[in-house]
Formats: structure tokens, sequence, C-alpha cells
DNA sequence: GCTCCGCTGTGACTTTGGTCATGGTGCCGG
DNA sequence: CCGGCACCATGACCAAAGTCACAGCGGAGC
């Protein structure tokens, strides 16, 4: 138990608003939390099941996803290490927003409900994280928003390009499946695959054997805003 | 000044998290902040631009939009009397995420950044407010991109009469035009008026002089489920 | 009363996106 | 080497939603 818990003490410094926790405090919260595994495709929790505390993400990826009746599906967001999942519910009480899915082999902290909100009373900077990180949330959501409503479908991959793939010059690209991409765009496969090729024929964009390279980010920025 | 103050003071009593805190606080903080009005139509702040402060409705409407380049509109959230506003960008620094507007005339508090900031750091309670406030911005989002991007037309405004016209038995109905409602739905008039006779049609949807009466609720749970 | 104006409803047409079906390619394991 | 599998591309078709155009209605103001 030492032992883990040493590790725990660890893993909090890679997360936001748990990063600048004095040791003794990180300790106490390790103590009260434990950790979990899920292997990829797994679901992690439902939407709509009662929350019982926060995730940590302390290894793997996981996407966050609504359903439809139909099994369609749309991520809401995707985390890696050090992001902290389901403080919404956490805080006001309800469920949870959205099914969280393990996209890779993962493991996470669960930090109880009672342990995070002892410690955003006791401390200040740690509530004023916790409102950081949702503003983020209700930044991106925003953008998504915008997204669906006001772009067709070849800007909005060209918004998800752009913004996944980072601007490191050449960089590496992005390895995504064709389903994947269209449930990150609120469509489906075929859609998807006729934008991509849109897009290499302008010669903004390119496909190495499984992976997609941006060749023109300022052509790409020029379709994103239409 | 003194009366003016007085007035706030009192305005604070209807404000989610600010309701609670002890005369002495809401004094201070009124002493810091100031009164501003807006006609019908008029933009109260744009979307990008640096925030300086929260905004609180005193009394009016107002509607958080976004604009794609061709002028249409996706209404994010509406807010009336008691509401708050930008809190996202007073606690991370960024700009507003979205343009605000007035649906009637209205008049809002301004509260600095700085004031906020300090009661949120002297008061946790405060500051689980804010997180509380925040937390339902992110639910009504994920519920919006839901919407947007798993339901057809009649099936979101569907949802959108039964969210928006308050359940109890009769009630007023609801006065809204089309163009405001395709706003909310991330369309334009005519599919909304398409969509409404077809309600209409079925008997789950009445329309009396401009104003839209819900006649059967189950049946749009019904098409809302699609 | 009449006119103007803002709003609504609807038809005809176009565009976009979703569905279905088919064939191709690259990779893994037998 | 071959068969199966997962993924991709594309054509044909269909349905939903956006655009354009027009007519009708009701209230505000002269």
């Amino acid at each position: 138990m030492t032992k883990v818990t040493a590790e725990l003490v660890r893993a909090f410094t890679g997360v936001g608003y748990l990063a600048g926790l004095p040791p003794a405090e990180r300790a106490g919260l390790a103590a009260r939390s434990a950790v979990r595994t899920a292997a990829r495709g797994q679901t992690i929790y439902a939407e709509g099941e009662p929350a019982a505390g926060l995730f940590v993400v302390l290894d793997g990826r996981v996407k966050l996803v609504r359903r439809s009746a139909q099994g369609r599906e749309q991520v809401l967001h995707a985390e890696g290490s050090g992001a902290t999942l389901a403080e919404v519910p956490v805080f006001d009480g309800g469920g949870y927003v959205a099914s969280a899915v393990a996209l890779e082999d993962t493991r996470l902290l669960f930090v109880p409900r009672e342990a995070l909100l002892d410690l955003c009373r006791r401390r200040p900077d740690v509530a004023l994280g916790v409102i950081a990180t949702l503003a983020g949330r209700v930044r991106r959501f925003a953008a998504l928003i915008e997204d669906l409503s006001l772009r067709d479908l070849t800007a909005r991959l060209a918004v998800f390009l752009l913004t996944e793939i980072p601007p490191g010059r050449d960089g590496g690209g992005l390895r995504m499946t064709g389903d994947e991409i269209a449930a990150r765009l609120g469509t489906v496969r075929e859609p998807v695959s006729r934008a991509l090729s849109r897009l290499r024929r302008l010669g903004l964009v390119e496909r190495a054997r499984g992976l997609i390279v941006v060749r023109d980010r300022r052509g790409l920025s020029a379709i994103a805003r239409h």
C-alpha cells in the first residue's frame, strides 16, 4: 500500500489543479483514492449514471461520447494522461454528462467525491483550478457547437485536422480511422472519406499508409473559414 | 451613490452564488461594481474581446451567440434576470466565448474581474458556486451538441419546445418568431416553419396568434426521442 | 380606411449529407 | 502463398435541409 501510495503521490504532479498541492495534501488524497484500469474499448462509465467521484487519467486515452438511439456516436472530447474527468457531476451532484470509453488500455485514478470537495473548501486555489478546467471545457464545447451548426463537413474536417495535428513543422500527422474521425465530426465514415479526398485533390493534405499528413496549413485555414 | 449601492446590494440576493454572501461582502462588491444598460438588439460584448469582468443580468434578457462568416447565427444559450455572464473569460483570462446581445431592454451589473477573484479566494463557497454555474453550462452545451449532431430538425424542435415551455399545465405557451427559434436550433426560418407545421398536423402543438402552445407533451417526447 | 411592414406558410429547386453496395489494398496468421 | 480482416474509395441513390420566390395575414400608423 505504501508503495502504491508513493506512486500515486507522484502521479498527481502531472494533473492540472492537483499538481500544486503540498506533499501532505497529495498523500492524503492518494490515501483516499484507488487505481482502476480499463482495456481498450471498455466503458469506464456511462452517461446518466450517478457519479461517486473524479477520474484522473494516469496513462492511456479516453473519449467522452454521447450516443443516439440509432447507435450513432458523437465524441464530445478526448483526453490523455493528466486529464481529469467528471468534475461536472462531482460538483453538481447529477449523473455523468457523457459516457467514457477507453481508446487504449488505460489506467485511471479514482478520487472520491468528498475528498475533492473537502479539498476545494480547504484550498481556494484548487477550486480555482477546477474552474479553469471547466472554463476550458465550455470553450471547447462552444467551438464544437459552432462547428456543427455553422460549418459544412469539409470545413469541419479542416478545423479538426488543424487543431488535432500539432503545428510543429512537418510533424507526425494523424493516425485515426475514418470511423473515429467521423465520430469526432458528428457524421459517418463515407462523407469523411469524400471530404478527405477533396482536401487531397486540393493538395492540402496527404495520405501515407494510414497516416494523414498536413501539406498546406494556410490552405486548410482558408477552407476552415468557410 | 449610497442609494444606488443600496439597490445593488439588494440585487445580489437574486444571483446564484452571490446570494449567500453576508451583507458586508455584498456592499463591498456593490461598491466596486457599475450598472450598465443595453437596448433591445444591442451588443453588450463581442466574441473574442478581452473581458474585464463579470456581468449580472438585473432585468431583461440576453442571448449568447456565435455567428458564421455568412451571417448565420447560433444561440448558445439565453439568460434572464439573476443570471451571470462571462465567468469563463474572467477566470481563464481569455476573450469572451460568444457575443452577448440584449433580447429586450436590459440592465446589467458589471463586476470587475479582480473583485470576483478576490471573493473566490476569500470564500470557498463562492468558488463552489461558480463551479456549479459552469457545470450547468457544460451540461447544457453537451445537450446542444447531441441535438445538433444526432437529432433531426423536428426532434430538435420538439426538445426545444418541451424545455422552453414550462411543464406547468396549460401554461402560457411560447412567443418567439421563426427566426428566433431557428437561431436556437441552428437552422433558418423555413425549415422551422415546416417542422412546426408537421407537429401541428400531428396535433402535438397549436398556433394561436403568434403564440405556440403545447397540446401533447408525451407525443412531443416521443418525437424528441426520434 | 388604406398602406407599410414584419411575420408566416408553402411550393419548387438545389445542395449536402447519409445509406447501400461494390471493389480495392495492405496486413496477419495459417 | 492464400484467406480473412479491417480499412478505404467511390458510385448510385435517397432524404433532409437550405435557398429562392411568392402570397397571405395582422397590426401600427397615417
